[in-house]
DNA sequence: GTCCCGATTCCCT
DNA sequence: GGGAATCGGGACC
């Protein structure tokens, strides 16, 4: 017994999140997040962020209270709040200290697709439930309560399991979304030709 | 203490 | 394609 949606997905191992987000992020597409509830979506778009390296990252300027998640142990959730309404999920990857993360920014729904639609009561279609980061997060009702959940343990009901689909043999790479530091690096992947990732807003 | 702007979304034109 | 909504983090005085 697995206490997941389906008894043959296996819940990803903390050595999984280990390493660099660079190499976390692509092998976290067709993934599933599962909240304990029955909502489970497959995860079709990624970005990484790298601490000290990267000028884009909330953690290149050290620890503060508001990132202290992503400075922890790997395989946790850092959440964050922006634009005044938004929430933000990723996992915490590398090593402690490190400040890396994959920033989980749109995921197809496969399950308690019904609390999904509750959780987004303005999305028209099931397309749009969780095609962002922030319709993601509100889709699973992701919020500053689950900072620092464990995604391995599921202490707050929160995991990414695999079903078997590996990830795409060759996924789309390109420049991250909405960051206005550290534009060039190549550091978004989606799925090819998936109806469920964010459109890229041109701009910025 | 003040100020700027953000790892976004939604609705209107 | 443009702009509003909405508020906290963090840089700087």
């Amino acid at each position: 017994m697995t206490g997941l949606p389906d008894p043959t997905w296996q819940v990803l191992p903390r050595e999984f999140y280990r390493r660099h987000p660079a190499l976390v992020a692509p092998e976290l597409l067709n993934k599933i997040l599962v909240r304990s509830d029955g909502r489970a979506a497959r995860i079709v778009e990624v970005e990484a962020y790298a601490g000290s390296e990267d000028p884009a990252a909330h953690s290149f300027r050290g620890r503060t209270a508001r990132t202290a998640t992503m400075f922890g142990e790997a395989g946790h959730l850092y959440v964050y709040f922006t634009y005044g309404m938004h929430w933000g999920s990723n996992a915490v990857c590398g090593e402690a200290g490190e400040g890396f993360g994959v920033l989980l920014r749109a995921a197809e729904p496969l399950l308690g697709v019904e609390l999904m639609r509750q959780a987004r009561p303005r999305a028209r279609r099931d397309r749009d439930l969780a095609s962002g980061p922030g319709k993601l997060s509100q889709a699973f009702g992701i919020n500053r309560d689950f900072d620092g959940a464990d995604l391995v343990g599921g202490d707050r009901g929160i995991r990414i399991a695999s079903d078997g689909t590996p990830p795409p043999d060759t996924p789309v790479v390109g420049p991250r979304i909405g960051i206005s530091r550290a534009v060039e690096f190549p550091w978004r992947w989606h799925v090819p030709g998936h109806l469920h990732v964010s459109v890229p807003p041109r701009k910025r």
